[in-house]
DNA sequence: TCCATCTGCTACCCGATGGTTGCACGTGTC
DNA sequence: GACACGTGCAACCATCGGGTAGCAGATGGA
């Protein structure tokens, strides 16, 4: 696991208000399947239109999830794991700043 | 960090749109900072009524990301880092199957 | 006991968003 | 060149979700 720079704040928010939609993690989970897929087969596979596909791979790419490419008349789809292992760090930090919180807090209970 | 099952799916679910909402995020950072807290004091802190701070406070609580507990005539909320942790591990874990099987299908294009 | 205060509903408003349909525009193929 | 297929764009609809206001019910303090 390479260490980079912390995520700054809004490219965590991006990628967890475009995680929340249950709709786009299947697109996600289909996409790591095959590697890569255009929007018309992942509509074929999932239970929408596929221009609600294409709205929703403009929203995975603008967190930095997905990243599509043309290829002849077809635009091919492939999944990014570099923003989801930023915000996994993110959400580490987050909860050991919880705990060590917590235990501050604790402490200054039990009266130094 | 102790080693918990995996966190089931719709769990993760509620975590991450729980999580999508700013405002709820700024909730968590001032609960985490006082360790404990009432809505009325988080409304006074943050540019939302009290209702709106119920409310998202409600969602954390279904979440499993907050507790609340009452004491006396006020019910004190304080921040828990278990689910979130949980969720950091489940996004990594979803991060190193996205690595794998892109390198997977890199070695099979690339002729076995 | 009376009052102030904090909580917990319920009803309501409005903007964001997930979803659809229809159509026009490239691009490969016969 | 004609056709088929895939994409991109725009309009539109319905629902969900964040936010507010108002009121009734507890609870501690004077």
């Amino acid at each position: 696991m390479t260490q980079r720079p912390d995520a700054p704040a809004d490219a965590v928010a991006e990628v967890l208000s475009a995680l929340a939609d249950p709709t786009r993690r299947r697109i996600l989970d289909a996409l790591a399947d095959r590697g890569e897929a255009t929007a018309t087969a992942l509509a074929a596979e999932l239970p929408v239109s596929r221009q609600a596909i294409v709205k929703h791979l403009g929203i995975l790419d603008r967190a930095g999830l997905v990243a599509g490419h043309r290829a002849g008349r077809e635009s091919r789809y492939r999944v990014i794991p570099e923003r989801l292992e930023d915000t996994a760090r993110w959400m580490d930090r987050v909860a050991a700043d919880w705990d060590s919180r917590l235990a501050a807090i604790k402490r200054l209970a039990e009266g130094s």
